[in-house]
DNA sequence: TTGAAAGCGCTAACAA
DNA sequence: TTGTTAGCGCTTTCAA
């Protein structure tokens, strides 16, 4: 057997020897909540801090069957939407007692399922998965194995605990908003419809098109193949390439919309002045972008916070009843939509 | 004892009843390298994945003092630097059987102190720091306990093992390419100096300054408190309120140069006909911001990787001499940089 | 109030 | 080639 090359860890016996008490006192004084004499207690935590002991997580998590961690599946870092709901996430878990381990899927199903077996298999006691991709299978058999774990920001047929916006609902309010500015060829640049949020964000934007009398072509909507500012552009490129081009362009993330952004202005034409952008997500940057990005709020940090107390609320024992927490999201009316021009819409 | 909600696990055991070996059998059978009958390792095999067993990492962990987790703390997940670097230790860990658990410490040095804390109690098998403030201290001590990290894209005296760029050189030599374009006032906005990274570009700042007999004005350097975008506009719109102006600006990393972009933008200023902006990282959006970012390419995924592979082979057991890599790191010339107009200069 | 003993799931030295 | 046994470091039930 290969021991570790460092230098070795104290264990219980260590701090039990030269407390003069038995190993099971030493795991009673340091784990409040047991019945000791207080001259004990402390003559084992002065020990303890003196050969610098620290408890071994895994032997702990081995006898007691858990972990005190939860797994968490991203889509994309490098996406400035997802930081804030870790950082969420990490607030509420750690401060529960729990480490958060983060694990970054880049929406690739091999990766995911690579993670997913690889948190299981190193306990973790339950999953946060934000990952928009994985299929229904995966998670209707997570769920079927009653293993622990919450949706963020994507929903599924399987899944009890869920933590989402209203995306139908913000998108179709995006789309009435260029409506009310006087836009009637809105275009509208779709996430991978294999996603919740691409799927709904669609159904919202369709559904305000009916209900505003919008163009209903079929050559404004264009599915982007990814969430990012790369496909964004490539899909306003086409937008703008139409014979009667949209005065109005509403992306189903932000990325997306600034993808649009730059395609808009490589094509010589100004934002807001000849066509208006819409975003969903509202990530940091939203705000400083050039100009401000119009786009609808999604309260980030909540999100994670949120799931993570919904996890360790489940983790808790008590039942808890099946819950989808759909938490407010509303339109923040920024620099790059404007009433639409007449002149526009023509190319 | 509160035991998982969910179904318990299979154990070593189970799979031992059904295939009707030993334990120990099964052990052998799913590690390879052992001794054993083609035909029982096939039945226990079969058996195992009848019953969907996974082996406990836990149990393993315990047995092997070692966990096969590598830990990797990052300063900030939402800069764009890091992702790729993220990416490329995490490739090179899975394919080494190694699991990357990630942790954000957000350049605060409590979050630091509590994940260094976490990370330990749980045994991670060894340590890839990327989080630039950490004080020598923490690092010294790391050291003295022999506990195996290496150092990503920063140095400090104790470390023996490290992965870098020479920063001196080449922010030297991004100030030298603004010399060469004629340029004779350069501000520099540079990164904390409480860090390596933001010490080291300032360094070679100024030693091109003098090598190049460019204006010494200290009014034309200035520190940034983040190696952040708001950072950037508020230092660039110091330096550009000042009564000569600097022709062109060093940001010690992307996101500060991305900052004093949309600083001279809104004074009305161009790019870079007025003011010439070098970043330094050559984050993805370098390329694709408006005007193209002249910046120092970084071989982030490649640091990363290369950190990674260090680590592990430190952990190989076989004693490995001090190494600090430092990986090549080159000018990328784009629009964002051209040569002085004499007109420029005066407010 | 504290000690003794058992066992979480696994692997490896030793024996057969 | 396979079984037996012990033990990784911890917690908890039971006994004193």
């Amino acid at each position: 057997m290969r021991r570790a090359a460092h230098q070795p860890r104290r264990t219980i016996a260590d701090v039990a020897r030269a407390a003069r008490v038995h190993p099971s006192t030493v795991s009673r004084a340091l784990n409040d909540g047991a019945v000791l004499r207080d001259e004990t207690r402390k003559r084992v935590v002065r020990a303890a801090r003196r050969l610098d002991y620290r408890p071994s997580a895994v032997a702990r998590s081995l006898r007691l069957q858990r972990t005190l961690t939860l797994g968490m599946l991203v889509p994309d870092i490098a996406n400035p939407f997802f930081p804030p709901i870790i950082r969420g996430a990490e607030d509420v878990a750690l401060s529960c007692g729990y480490a958060l381990v983060l694990c970054n899927t880049e929406d690739v199903p091999e990766r995911e399922a690579t993670y997913l077996r690889v948190l299981r298999q190193r306990q973790v006691d339950g999953l946060l998965i934000a990952s928009s991709r994985m299929s229904d299978a995966v998670i209707t058999r997570l769920r079927r194995e009653r293993f622990p774990f919450v949706l963020v920001n994507r929903s599924a047929r399987g899944a009890e605990l869920t933590v989402t916006v209203d995306n139908r609902r913000s998108a179709a309010e995006a789309v009435g908003h260029l409506a009310a500015l006087g836009h009637r060829r809105v275009g509208h640049i779709a996430g991978p419809q294999s996603t919740t949020t691409g799927l709904e964000r669609a159904e919202g934007a369709r559904l305000a098109i009916g209900r505003h009398g919008l163009a209903a072509d079929a050559a404004l909507w264009i599915e982007a193949t990814a969430f990012s500012e790369e496909e964004g552009y490539r899909c306003a490129r086409v937008l703008l390439a139409l014979g009667r081009r949209p005065t109005a362009i509403f992306g189903a993330n932000d990325l997306i919309a600034v993808g649009a952004l730059r395609a808009i202005r490589d094509a010589r034409l100004r934002v807001p002045e000849d066509v208006s952008v819409v975003g969903f997500n509202d990530i940091r940057q939203a705000e400083l972008l050039e100009p401000p990005l119009t786009t609808v709020h999604v309260p980030q940090y909540e999100m994670g916070a949120a799931a993570a107390r919904l996890l360790i609320a489940r983790l808790g024992g008590d039942p808890i009843p099946e819950s989808h927490l759909v938490l407010p999201a509303t339109l923040a009316v920024r620099a790059s939509t404007a009433r639409a021009s007449s002149a526009a819409g023509v190319a």
